[in-house]
DNA sequence: AAGTCGGGGGG
DNA sequence: CCCCCAGACTT
């Protein structure tokens, strides 16, 4: 049991010193006996499909369990197979992605559809060097995979594994520090079994969300309490030690909702964009205090944007909208063209869509949202 | 090591 | 309002 102060505990001894064999296998133990008796039913827990598996671990980055469990049903039910994703077109993926957010899941997966169809044959690989070298999948997704699906002993470390291990190793610096995931991944790879590393990766990540939680554990109804040295000094507060989270700036956008004859202008995310690939009403910033309707300069700059001048119309609708690390002020607002046809050159793709096409199309999350107002 | 990429759940 | 989430990738 480690008892090194805090300010050497990232030095020295590598994790496997600081709990020995006995310990492992306790926890190892009393961990599988809760998993079996607590495990939640979810949908990517019926099977053992590699590429079931990988479109769980995908869609589960950075995205919580009940968010993910519809959009796993509907795109399975949409491509069955690793061939059908690979076949179908990148615009049916995000529409499938769509509301999810970090789309170049999408687009990464889809690739790697394309790879694997190529270079495996269709089949997901199961070696490690050649699941990593994927595109969208990094250390703990080819873990997960491996050993999930084809019962590697590959170690994994993500969000609840972080906090679980940070308190049964009573780890109380940076997490994201070099030391800090040298130790977790240390002590990922320490409580790896030979066989059945799946079920016991699945079992940690469970008992760090359901058990292990990040404010106010539930120490009370935690299989590992008695091993837990984080626990018996009540520092289960303190550890892990949370990140100062960056300031939010806000920012206004203009959305134009520009009709002609039935049909939208929309224009698609390109690089240096922030939803690529996905379709969006002409979106403009706004200077801070600048007046959407009587401002020269944004004429022209809307004017050059788009290929030709537009007029702008009434206001329709604003909202907030927080994206990152910005707080949008969304104000749409009707327009019309002026021109006969838009004939300018523009750096972004652009077409005009009926509404009934709009409806098939990925849009971001607030082009959806005016794109429902517009049916009304 | 820090930024970027989204959106929603839940306190 | 806040924090948090089965990370990967770029700079």
């Amino acid at each position: 049991m480690t008892r090194r102060k805090p300010s050497q505990q990232t030095s020295q001894h590598p994790p496997e010193a600081c709990h020995d064999a006995a310990w492992l296998r306790a926890v190892r133990s009393r961990l599988l006996l809760w998993y079996r008796a607590h495990a939640r039913d979810l949908p990517w827990r019926r099977t053992r499909d590699p590429y079931h598996v990988w479109l769980s671990e995908i869609m589960l980055q950075q995205t919580q369990v009940a968010t993910v469990i519809p959009y796993f049903e509907r795109f399975l039910t949409a491509l069955p197979t690793i061939a059908d994703l690979a076949a179908a077109p990148e615009e049916q993926v995000l529409r499938l992605w769509e509301g999810l957010g970090y789309y170049r899941r999408a687009q990464q997966l889809h690739s790697a559809a394309k790879q694997i169809v190529e270079m495996h044959g269709g089949r997901f690989p199961a070696e490690f060097e050649a699941v990593i070298q994927l595109p969208g999948i990094g250390r703990y997704t080819a873990g997960a995979i491996l050993s999930i699906a084809f019962d590697v002993p590959a170690p994994i470390l993500e969000a609840n594994t972080v906090r679980l291990y940070s308190r049964l190793w009573q780890f109380d610096g940076d997490p994201t520090s070099r030391a800090g995931q040298t130790l977790l991944w240390g002590a990922a790879e320490a409580l790896l079994p030979r066989r059945g590393a799946g079920e016991i990766n699945q079992a940690l990540m469970e008992l760090g969300s359901q058990v292990c939680l990040p404010r106010g554990p539930l120490c009370e109804a935690c299989p590992l309490a008695a091993l837990c040295p984080t626990r018996a000094e009540g520092l289960q507060d303190q550890i892990p030690r949370v990140k100062s989270k960056p300031r939010v700036t806000p920012v206004r956008h203009l959305l134009l909702a520009i009709e002609r004859r039935k049909k939208y202008l929309l224009r698609k995310g390109r690089d240096g964009d922030r939803w690529v690939g996905l379709w969006d009403f002409p979106r403009f910033e706004l200077a801070n205090g600048d007046r959407v309707t009587d401002s020269t300069a944004l004429a022209k700059v809307i004017a050059s944007e788009l290929g030709g001048p537009i007029a702008i119309g009434e206001r329709l609708a604003s909202w907030r909208h927080t994206v990152t690390r910005y707080r949008i002020e969304l104000e749409c607002h009707a327009a019309r063209v002026q021109s006969r046809e838009l004939r300018g050159k523009t750096s972004h793709e652009q077409r005009w869509f009926t509404l009934e096409e709009i409806a098939e199309l990925p849009l971001n999350t607030t082009g959806r949202k005016l794109y429902r107002l517009l049916c009304e």
